[in-house]
DNA sequence: CTGTTAGCGCGTTCAG
DNA sequence: CTGAACGCGCTAACAG
């Protein structure tokens, strides 16, 4: 590689001189500026990252942590992201949390490879967060909310979300609807819990623990709980799954029961996620603005890398996205997209 | 953020010594090492990234380009290379190439952030590649060859893939197999060409470029090509969609014109996608192994980037996975994996 | 065993 | 307008 050094020698000019034509806009003679450049060109002259980060105690560039990059759903979020961070003429990276002890987000976060991050990434520790967030290094997070400077939140509505998609299984006549939680530690999940309840209270039913049930978020935990459900004597009338994939999962546990859905049992989900449209029944489900969420999140990064204080939560609203797998009346169309506004 | 001079201090040591405490395992005194990492856990201290970059001339990082990091496609991808990179030590990060002046592998690749990099993504142009690949930045290219040193390639076999589904469908009789293409710039695109050109000629069938059509990977584009092929006076008997997007978009557009998939014509896409199993009727397609090709295209990475040279291009079978799309006899089932091996 | 020192490549003073 | 010199934080070689 060649460096600032090779480019002053070619030019005939001396390293600083070099420096200033290529960084600065003033101060230089045209001519010289023009040589140096030439000479760069000339030699694929790229500044070293490394050494221009040390020097600028800077990086220019964001970390977005997502806990696995499946999904058009995280696509969208960070499509968001990136097209705020292009504004900005800020690099975005991606990447996944290891196991082991020199995980990526220590290399990032620890020692100091990025100006700021975004996260969503269960696996990464809350201790971890607390511990490299500053104001050379401020973090959004979109999956828990932690009570401390320079840490912000940006979020979909979920609780909203999970309020109105329940609220649309009640307005059926439903009283039996149960419910079917995330890991318990994720907040997420724990807001939909609490708008599921809000619902509930709202129609005054009260809160049946029997159809409370648990899962983790996978299809496969879906299909267990759908086991449990059949085992039990009475079946809900309607399930709200924390997730889109333990929804598919329920209703492929019902596939093998030969439980219709949603004649027998209504299912609904979270998240919109991309299979939703195309199952059979096509999925009920809530969908979050990834993309505006991805834009908000990073627009209040760079807003706090610009040394901006006391930026407030954003909360977006969701949509309840109405299909078959919750629909009694009416059936047929084509099972596609029949949008609510909140 | 506490630097290694700050840590000397504290343990009242020099800062060569804290460095060989902190990073070697021999010559320091064990009652020394002691106080050094003391004080270094108690000033929550950690090397800064980019100094030790600048001064080992490495970064233990290696960069993955996707074109758009949509699809538990890619998610698997990335798990089969993190997988490996985990047992190297070395991090892994994801980017996107924007669009501007720039962008992340400007970023990456040209200031030299990464000691490798995996490149899926069309829209990184091969003069950037060429221009910074070398004995210090190795590249592994999943989705073009360029014959150039230090440029390993690592794909499935496309070609292959493409001659067996093509062939599965005239094994059932059919002489007017349709090919849909993407981008012509893609060289996956033209490797499947070639396999269902294979496939055409060892069952004595003339080329028929009334049947070759355009599309660009796109849901959409298949949409359209569906109804340019219903504008023509005879429908194909199967269509081989290029991938599985493109698939889809041919199935929805028969589904819009009531033509029945397959009894009327057969569509078989490319990638084995996700919803590809849960679209209606659930898509034939070729699977590759994604896990396995991030994991061989890491693998051969962390080689170059030790130093082998000759490394040989690595091309891993794909898999026919037959669904409903194109089955004419024993219909039925729950149109669910049934994988044949290649 | 420990402290001193010389860069890694760059941006930025400050004299000339 | 230009060039020499310093230091960002760290590692490695070399003295003591």
């Amino acid at each position: 590689m060649a460096t600032l050094k090779d480019v002053a020698k070619l030019a005939g000019v001396s390293i600083g001189t070099a420096s200033s034509a290529l960084n600065r806009y003033a101060g230089v003679k045209d001519s010289t500026r023009k040589k140096v450049l030439e000479a760069a060109s000339l030699l694929n002259y790229r500044p070293n990252g490394a050494a221009r980060d040390l020097k600028t105690q800077k990086t220019d560039t964001i970390a977005v942590f997502l806990h696995d990059l499946a999904g058009p759903f995280y696509s969208e979020l960070i499509r968001g992201i990136q097209d705020v961070a292009d504004e900005y003429e800020y690099a975005t990276i991606a990447s996944r949390g290891g196991k082991g002890r020199n995980t990526t987000w220590t290399r990032l976060l620890l020692e100091g490879r990025v100006d700021g991050a975004i996260v969503l990434d269960p696996t990464v520790p809350d201790e971890v967060i607390r511990s490299t967030v500053g104001p050379t290094l401020p973090i959004v997070l979109l999956d828990r909310i932690l009570d401390t400077p320079y840490c912000l939140y940006v979020a979909a509505d979920h609780e909203g979300g999970a309020y109105q998609v329940t609220r649309h299984l009640l307005e059926t006549g439903m009283r039996r609807v149960a419910f079917v939680s995330g890991p318990a530690d994720s907040h997420d999940s724990n807001l939909r819990f609490k708008g599921y309840q809000r619902a509930l209270k709202e129609f005054g039913i009260e809160t049946d623990h029997g159809l409370i049930f648990h899962g983790d978020f996978t299809e496969r935990s879906g299909e267990l709980v759908a086991r449990a459900m059949l085992s039990c004597n009475e079946l809900p009338e309607g399930v709200f799954a924390a997730n889109d994939e333990m929804a598919l999962g329920i209703i492929h546990g019902c596939e093998s029961s030969e439980i219709r859905v949603p004649d027998q049992m209504a299912v609904v989900g979270f998240d919109d996620i991309t299979v939703a449209s195309y199952i059979n029944p096509a999925l009920t489900t809530v969908r979050q603005p990834m993309y505006e969420l991805g834009g908000a999140a990073a627009r209040n990064l760079f807003r706090a890398i610009r040394g901006d204080k006391d930026i407030p939560p954003v909360i977006l609203p969701t949509q309840l996205i109405l299909r078959d797998s919750s629909r009694f009346y009416a059936r047929g169309g084509e099972g596609h997209n029949l949008p609510v506004n909140v």
